[in-house]
DNA sequence: GCGATATATATTGCGGTAGTAATATATCGT
DNA sequence: ACGATATATTACTACCGCAATATATATCGC
C-alpha cells in the first residue's frame, strides 16, 4: 500500500496518526487509545511504516513510532491544487501570501 | 459514505475528481478519460454525490456534474491541524501570514 | 539463563465494495 | 409517436482489507 489516502481511509489508522501528533509513543499506549487489539495496531503501524507515515525507534524492549512529513506534504499539495474550488476567496492579498510561501519552499524541496 | 478520505481512497474517484477540477462534465465525458464502464462511473457519481463531493444540473438528456468546496475546506483544515509536521518552517513571518488567514476565515466559517 | 513483558507475524473468517452485464428510464430529433 | 442517445439501476461475482486468535521473537529484571 503506498497511496497516502488510502492510509488515512482507515478511522483506526487515523486514530493512531491522531495520536502521534502529539509526539512519539510506544505500540503499549497506541493500544491503550485504540478499541482493536495489539496484533492489529501493530499491524497497523506497519502498514503505516510501510507507506511512511512513520518511522521507528527502538527503545529496550519497547519501539517508540513518530510521525514523518512526507505524506502530509504531498496532501498539502493535493490541497493546494484544489484551493480554487474551496477558497473561492483567493484575493490580491491571499494570492500574494501563496506565492511567496512557495516561493520559499521552492529551495528546499526534493531532497529526498 | 460519508469520509472524505475513504472517498478520496478510490483511484476511479480521484481520477473523476481532477476531471472535474477543470469545469463541470457530463457522465460521457468521464466515462471516456477513465477505464471502467458507464455504470461503474455512475456509480462512482452517486458516491460522490452522497459525500457532498459533486452536485448534479440536469441539461437536455445530459446531466453535468460540478465539484463542492465542503469535502476539500474539510480537508485543508485536516492539513493545517498536521502543519507543524510537514511545515517546521513556521517562521513569524509565516505563522503571522497563517493567523491573518485564519481571522479572515472566522466571519463565513459554519454557515452550513 | 529463566520467567515476564513488549511487540511482531501468520492464519482464518467475514463484510464491504468495485467492476461487469443486463435492463430500465428519460430525452432528443424527426 | 418512434428510434437513438444518455444516464441510472439492478443482480451477480470476485476480491480486498480489517479484526481476532494463536504463535513467535526479543528484551528486561533477577
Amino acid at each position: 500500500m503506498v497511496d497516502v489516502f488510502q492510509v488515512l481511509a482507515d478511522p483506526t489508522r487515523r486514530r493512531i496518526v491522531e495520536m502521534l501528533r502529539r509526539g512519539e509513543r510506544s505500540v503499549g499506549e497506541l493500544v491503550q487509545a485504540v478499541d482493536i487489539g495489539q496484533p492489529g495496531v501493530s499491524r497497523q503501524l506497519a502498514i503505516l511504516e510501510d507507506a511512511d507515515f512513520v518511522t521507528v525507534r527502538p527503545e529496550g524492549r519497547r519501539r517508540l513510532y513518530s510521525l514523518r512529513p512526507e505524506p502530509f506534504k504531498e496532501l498539502s499539495d493535493f490541497v493546494t491544487t484544489y484551493r480554487a474550488i474551496w477558497e473561492p476567496r483567493l484575493d490580491r492579498l491571499g494570492a500574494e501570501l501563496e506565492r511567496r510561501r512557495k516561493d520559499r519552499n521552492m529551495n528546499k524541496e526534493k531532497p529526498r
